[in-house]
DNA sequence: GCGTCCCTGTGACCGCGGTCACAGACAGAC
DNA sequence: GTCTGTCTGTGACCGCGGTCACAGGGACGC
């Protein structure tokens, strides 16, 4: 495990050009916290309220449907934050939280964090964009939801990969190849229609599965696909 | 028509708090502009970046699938507001806004906003809590989309009409009646099947049509059927 | 009255995609 | 090596619910 930087915050986006002595600040009222890979950091329902800064690591936000269907509503890196909602609102926490790798966390309370909003603007407009994000991706995906169906879904969620992948005019690398799992609980579908799409794109030569990575060999193709039905 | 009050500001409730002087600096920047009924006010992916206050009436945020269906995203009534989105992070409208009502609004420009939000810590707080609700409002629906059928996200979208109903103990009056298209449009079915759905409703008396009233008479039997399913 | 809308109700059809049940591939542990 | 676990591939089945088509039924105008 890595050791605890004395001004982890440094890495935190919402607090960029803070002073440190107001870095320091916000520092001394955190606590540290570890978790392992997979470990829930906290769950759906519960009464905490603090908000959570991601130092080191991968986290993931799902909810579970009684059927115990798992739902990936997000996934939160290094330098960004999570449980917000619960600090702002007061209410219980929306989601789960997950640790996706091993992670180093530093945990602020509701009314600290409060305080750092009321007394620092450019955080609050930070914060307040940084949730614009997360409901524009969300009325993007009930959209998905409600006028796609599950196939058009699997193209429209290898094009959001594709965005953050290694582009080369009309091919992108995907890399490490997605698992289908993880797809399917993003889109809400199943392994194996995941599986039979992917196929299909790659007998008509859209993509391709190489040892290590998942090409996509034709990004304006796979785009009308989309935009076809979507418009 | 109604009066333009000089003080309409004075319903936003996001303002709530503001001194008179600091209210009158805003309204003095703002331009009044009036819809009739049905009328369009913006459209997705237009351009523009103010932010409307709704004075009087209500407007409803829709979007359309390529097919034409409409997709209910939400309504906002009379001291809410809306196009905050497009104003904090000036990417272009999410969705579109239609006029429910003939509505009274007053529009103030994204740099008047970031200002205010900025002068006023309180005003920062409360729109954070507003996108929060949103956000939770929209992984809500998520969650039913992928994880409820059609017909029990029927009876989800009862219940959320029912708290703010006229309730009496086990029964609800829903007034006036609500249109079958508006609660497909919402849960992202078809009418045919609302209707189908209601008629079941009414035919196990958990639910009574009337003249002017939608009456759902057996609240708990209701709530059973969302939460055998959704856990 | 009658005509025009908009809303509701219902039957028939059928295709998308979820479910189940395997089989195989590959990686890591030991 | 074997054993175990995780991921992938594919066929068969079948039910939910979207689509189409049509028949009322109010409400409102004139």
């Amino acid at each position: 495990m890595v050791e605890i930087s004395p001004k982890a915050l440094h890495k935190i986006n919402l607090f960029a050009g803070l002073s440190p002595e107001d870095l320091g600040k916000i520092e001394a009222v955190c606590k540290y916290k570890r978790f392992s890979a997979n470990e829930q950091i906290f769950d759906r329902h519960s009464n905490t309220r603090d908000v959570y800064f991601v130092i080191l690591g991968k986290v993931r936000v799902v909810n579970y449907s009684l059927a115990g269907r798992e739902i990936t509503l997000g996934d939160v890196s290094e330098g960004e934050y999570f449980g917000e909602l619960a600090a702002l609102d007061g209410q219980p926490r929306s989601a789960n939280i997950m640790a996706l790798t091993d992670c180093l966390i530093v945990a602020l309370s509701p009314t600290h964090f409060v305080e750092v909003i009321e007394r620092h603007p450019k955080v609050a407009l930070r914060a307040l964009r940084r949730l614009s994000q997360i409901v524009r991706l969300s009325t993007e995906r009930i959209m998905d939801l409600i006028t796609l169906g599950a196939n058009n879904r699997v193209h429209a969620d290898l094009l959001r990969l594709a965005e953050a992948g290694d582009k080369k005019d009309n091919t992108v690398m995907l890399m490490p190849i997605p698992v289908h799992g993880d797809i399917a609980s993003r889109i809400g579908t199943t392994r194996e229609t995941v599986a039979r799409v992917l196929n299909d794109l790659a007998r008509k030569g859209i993509v391709k599965r190489t040892k290590d990575a998942l090409v996509i060999s034709d990004m304006a193709r796979l785009h009308e696909m989309v935009e076809d039905v979507r418009g």
